[in-house]
DNA sequence: CAAACGTGGAA
DNA sequence: TTTCCAAGTTT
């Protein structure tokens, strides 16, 4: 019967559904949009804060390409994958450019702006404008391989065109934005990875998998691959007035643009890495414990060393700074070096 | 197509 | 402790 996936699913959306998450009241599509990019790879309980704070901070579009790339990359810090807020922020700048300030209700505009692929292009145009357009998240892809027991790891392009290709077929005429809603309400809180509540389950009378016996074997796992450690030295350089010498990373790679404390290589001495690398002196003063950063690729392992710096030492200009205190606050800092900072209370 | 890109929570 | 992986996109 085609259809009845659709039929259940918004059925079952509008019982056991959710209905109170902030960027669903109201739901606009600004506040869609950035709820869509937060929730990249981000679970939803991550997002809540940074969402209320990012939106209460810039309400719509104008205001969002006003703001500083400073300020935006701030107000992300420590929600991970920081480019998404660079294109966010571009985004907006193209949005208020060439659409006079409103999100294109059309699912090329809207994929052609940064940050946003297909599926954010999809779920914008759904959840915004009720548009029949089909989204392909990791809850969309384990429900649609589960109900038609997809072989194969999605992650191979065959098997994810056949994927998009089941959600565009599912698809109803109509209650667009339920159904897309329902879709991802039900693979965050029914049909899990580990453990699917099939008791529960609105669409279980078609689940194919279930019917096999095993849901868990669908989708294919990704193949394995070992995560190398790294190890790195990060230097609290602490100056008399208590202020610490922060320095800016470059645009492109791990945390760009963000602000993090001066790194040697484990096996140099970091008294002499000063004087050649900031062109002061500092003595070394105590070593912190050690600081394990789990990264998708790979693992960091940070040891952090505490210096005090005689004097009020001057450095180059712009891309290092002394802050200290509340000052952190409204800075771009990666997660372990915010936990470095505030273990000796800078 | 593979790799890069963060972080935190759960098993 | 280790591993998985979550509302993906870009290069």
């Amino acid at each position: 019967m085609r259809g009845a996936f659709a039929a259940a699913v918004i059925d079952w959306q509008r019982r056991a559904g959710r209905h109170d998450l902030p960027w669903q009241r109201p739901r606009t599509p600004y506040r869609v949009w950035v709820s869509e990019v937060m929730l990249q790879q981000t679970r939803a309980e991550t997002v809540i804060p940074y969402f209320a704070r990012f939106t209460a901070r810039w309400p719509d579009v104008p205001a969002l390409a006003a703001a500083g790339r400073e300020e935006v990359l701030a107000a992300w810090s420590g929600l991970g994958y920081y480019r998404r807020a660079i294109h966010l922020h571009e985004a907006a700048r193209r949005i208020v450019e060439r659409h006079g300030g409103a999100l294109p209700r059309d699912l090329e505009a809207l994929a052609a702006l940064p940050g946003i692929g297909r599926s954010t292009a999809g779920a914008i145009l759904a959840l915004a404008w009720g548009e029949p357009a089909p989204i392909l998240d990791g809850n969309v892809r384990r429900l649609l391989a589960r109900w038609h027991a997809v072989e194969g790891w999605p992650g191979r392009a065959a098997v994810a065109c056949r994927l998009w290709a089941l959600a565009e077929g599912h698809l109803p005429r109509r209650d667009v934005a339920a159904y897309t809603q329902g879709l991802m309400d039900l693979g965050a809180t029914v049909c899990t990875p580990r453990r699917p509540a099939c008791a529960a389950c609105p669409v279980a009378f078609g689940c194919e998998a279930r019917r096999r016996g095993d849901p868990c074997a669908y989708p294919a796992p990704a193949p394995r691959r070992r995560r190398p450690r790294r190890r790195t030295r990060m230097l609290v350089l602490r100056r008399g007035d208590g202020r610490v010498l922060l320095a800016r990373r470059p645009p492109a790679g791990v945390w760009p643009g963000l602000w993090s404390l001066p790194e040697c290589a484990p096996g140099d001495d970091p008294e002499a890495w000063c004087r050649v690398h900031l062109g002061f002196a500092a003595r070394t003063e105590a070593v912190l414990p050690t600081v394990r950063h789990a990264f998708t690729h790979f693992e960091l392992e940070i040891e952090p060393l505490l210096l005090t710096v005689e004097g009020a030492a001057a450095v180059g200009e712009g891309q290092v700074c002394w802050v200290g205190g509340e000052e952190t606050q409204g800075l771009a800092l990666p997660a372990p070096v915010r936990a470095i900072l505030g273990r000796i209370g800078a």
